[in-house]
RNA sequence: CGGGAUGUAGCUUAGUCCGGUUAAAGUGCUGGUCUGGGGGACCAGAGAUCGGGAGUUCGAAUCUCCCCAUCCCGACCA
C-alpha cells in the first residue's frame, strides 16, 4: 500500500513542508527558526557549494573567514545598513552562566555582562570592512576578491524550511575595488555566475535584473538579483548581487593611494547565495511523488536494486552491478547498489523515488536471465527494459537529456504563466493566479508601495538589458520607460 | 506584537465536551517465521512522568488558574 502524501494542488506549502521530511533533506529542531539540515539535505547543498566553489575560484576569487561575532557600533557607522538589519539581530550580552542559587538550573551571570554587545552576523559587511581598512592602502592592494563560506543569523519573524530560517548558511562575497566602473562590472560579472550555476546545475531558469529602491539592500546603490518562479506562481529571490559605492569605504574610512599618490575611498560589491537554493529546487522541479533532482547536483545519480528470491541469485545479480559501477565510475557517474536485505524492493522503488534520484536500475531473476535490465528515469516516471551490456553508455547520455529536460520543462512554465499587462483591473485579477506580471511602472516608490498593499505583489526586479518600450504606468498613467516584473514572492 | 488553533509513545492521531479499571490505535523501532518485479503478512516485544506548574476532588489526560512551546492568518522579511 503505496502511503498517502499530499499533492501540491491540494495544499502547497503542505506539500512542501511534507517532501523536506520525507526526502529527508532537514527537520524543525526546538530552536525556534532554525532547522536541522540531514545528512542528504546536506550532501546536496555540498553540491552546490562545491561548485560555486570552483566558479568563484575560477573568478579569481578566494576564501577567508571572519568572526560570527560584530561589536554592536560597528552595525550602526553605515546609516541605512543600520536600519535594515536593527530589527533581526540577535544580541550577545553575557559571556558566563552560573548555578542558580535555587539549584533550578544555569542563570545568566548579571557579573559577566559585556561591556559592549556582540551582535550575531546577520551579514558581514561591517564586519569584513573594518578589517579592509588595514588590508588596503595603495592601488597595488585592489582589486581584493574575497568571498566566505559562513552562517549567518536574522531574527525572522515567521520561518519557512530552507526559505527563510532564522539561521541560515551562504556565501558571501566581499570585493574592493579601485573605480566605480571596476566594482560594477564585478557585481554584473558576479549576477552571471549565479544566473549560469542556478540555470546550469539547478536546471532552474531565472531572470536577471535589479531591484528597486525600495527592494535594494540596505547599504547598497544598485542591487543586481537573479528571480525563479515556483511552480505555485510565487517568485523566489535566487540571489543577490550588489554594488556598494563609496558607501562602506566611507563608513570604515577605507582609503588607498592612486598611482599619482592621492587618496580615494575604495569601491565595493557583496553578493550571496543561501540554503534558500534549496527551496528554489525543490519547488522548481518536484512532483507530487517527492524530490526531483538534476543529475548535476544530485548527491546520488543512479542506483540499483537487486530483485532476488535467493542468495545465488543475489549475488550473480550483485556481481553485474558492481562490473557496472567500475564503467560509470571511469565515466563519472555516481553509482549506489542497495543490497540491503531488510528492505524490499517496492520499498527501495519509493523510497529513492522521494529522493529525487535520477536514475533506478532493477534487475530480477527474468532480467538475468536475459541479459536485461530495468531502468527508471525520475523526471518522466517512465521506465523501460534495456540490454544490460553497455547500458553504461545509455546512462551517461540519459543524463545530461534529463538535465536539459529538467530545464526545458521550468523553462516552459514560466514562459507559459508570464503575462503582459496594461490594465491595473486586469493585473489586479491575474495576480492572483500568480506568475510574473510584466507591466509598467512610473517608477515612483508610492506606486510600488501602493500596488503591494493593495495585491501583495512585489516589483521582483527591473529586467537586465530589457529593450526600451515607452508605455504608461499601469497604475498612474505616467510615462514609463520599461516594462518591470511583478509577482507574489517568498 | 494583534486574531485563531493546537500540545497525549520517535511520528500521525483517538480519548477531553459529560472526571472513575492497567491511557488506545496506526505507523516506526527490536526479535522471529514466511516472503521478495511498486512502501509485504503473521507472531512476540520495548516504548508515555498525557507540554510545565499550581489548584479543585476520594479520584484529573479530562475541570479551574498561571506559564511555556508550536502551527495558521495578519504585521515584518537584505
Amino acid at each position: 500500500m503505496a502511503q498517502k502524501f499530499v499533492t501540491r494542488k491540494e495544499d502547497y506549502s503542505k506539500w512542501y513542508n511534507e517532501l523536506v521530511y520525507r526526502a529527508d533533506l532537514a527537520e524543525h529542531s526546538d530552536v525556534r527558526g532554525c532547522m536541522v539540515i540531514k545528512p542528504y539535505g546536506y550532501a546536496i547543498w555540498e553540491k552546490m557549494k562545491n561548485q560555486l566553489d570552483i566558479m568563484f575560484k575560477e573568478t579569481g576569487h578566494s576564501n577567508a573567514y571572519f568572526p560570527l561575532f560584530i561589536p554592536k557600533s560597528y552595525l550602526s557607522k553605515e546609516a541605512s545598513h543600520v536600519d535594515g538589519f536593527a530589527k533581526e539581530c540577535a544580541v550577545v550580552t553575557h559571556y558566563r552562566l552560573k548555578n542558580a542559587e535555587d539549584g533550578s538550573g544555569v542563570v545568566v551571570d548579571p557579573d559577566a555582562k559585556l561591556e559592549e554587545e556582540l551582535i550575531v552576523r546577520p551579514t558581514s559587511e561591517t564586519i569584513i570592512w573594518n578589517s579592509y581598512k588595514n588590508w588596503i592602502q595603495s592601488y597595488r592592494d585592489l582589486p581584493l576578491l574575497i568571498n566566505q563560506w559562513a552562517n549567518v543569523v536574522r531574527w525572522e519573524m515567521r520561518t519557512r524550511l530552507f526559505l527563510r530560517t532564522a539561521e541560515f548558511l551562504w556565501q558571501e562575497g566581499h570585493t574592493a575595488h579601485a573605480t566605480k566602473q571596476e566594482a560594477i562590472e564585478e557585481t554584473e560579472k558576479i549576477l552571471h555566475l549565479y544566473a549560469d550555476f542556478v540555470e546550469s546545475y539547478m536546471a532552474t531558469p531565472v531572470l536577471k535584473g535589479t531591484k528597486t529602491e525600495a527592494e535594494r539592500f540596505a547599504g547598497a546603490e544598485e542591487t543586481y538579483c537573479i528571480e525563479a518562479l515556483m511552480q505555485d506562481g510565487k517568485a523566489l529571490q535566487a540571489g543577490t548581487s550588489h554594488f556598494l559605492a563609496q558607501n562602506f569605504a566611507k563608513a570604515f574610512d577605507v582609503k588607498f593611494a592612486d598611482k599619482e599618490g592621492k587618496l580615494e575611498y575604495v569601491w565595493a560589491t557583496s553578493w550571496g547565495v543561501s540554503t534558500r537554493l534549496m527551496g528554489a529546487l525543490i519547488m522548481t522541479h518536484s512532483d507530487d511523488q517527492g524530490l526531483v533532482l538534476p543529475p548535476k547536483i544530485a548527491p546520488l545519480q543512479v542506483v540499483a536494486i537487486p530483485i532476488y528470491k535467493n542468495e545465488d541469485q543475489l549475488n550473480e545479480i550483485c556481481k553485474h552491478f558492481k562490473a557496472l559501477e567500475n564503467k560509470l565510475k571511469a565515466l563519472g557517474v555516481s553509482f549506489k547498489l542497495d543490497d540491503d536485505d531488510n528492505r524490499r524492493p517496492g520499498w527501495k522503488f519509493a523510497e529513492y523515488e522521494s529522493k529525487g534520484v535520477p536514475i533506478r536500475l532493477a534487475m530480477g531473476p527474468r532480467d538475468l536471465e536475459n541479459g536485461k535490465v530495468e531502468l527508471a528515469r525520475r523526471d518522466t516516471r517512465t521506465k523501460e527494459i534495456f540490454d544490460f551490456n553497455g547500458i553504461e553508455t545509455y546512462i551517461k547520455s540519459l543524463l545530461t537529456e534529463i538535465q536539459e529536460s529538467l530545464f526545458n520543462r521550468a523553462l516552459e512554465h514560466r514562459t507559459t504563466n508570464t503575462h503582459l499587462v496594461d490594465s491595473y483591473e486586469d493585473f489586479k485579477k491575474q495576480i492572483k493566479k500568480g506568475g510574473f506580471f510584466m507591466a509598467h511602472w512610473d517608477g515612483t516608490k508610492e506606486t510600488e508601495l501602493l500596488i503591494k498593499e493593495q495585491t501583495q505583489a512585489t516589483i521582483r526586479c527591473i529586467p537586465y538589458n530589457a529593450p526600451e518600450e515607452t508605455g504608461k504606468c499601469m497604475v498612474t498613467g505616467k510615462e514609463s520607460k520599461r516594462r518591470v516584473v511583478f509577482a507574489k514572492a517568498y
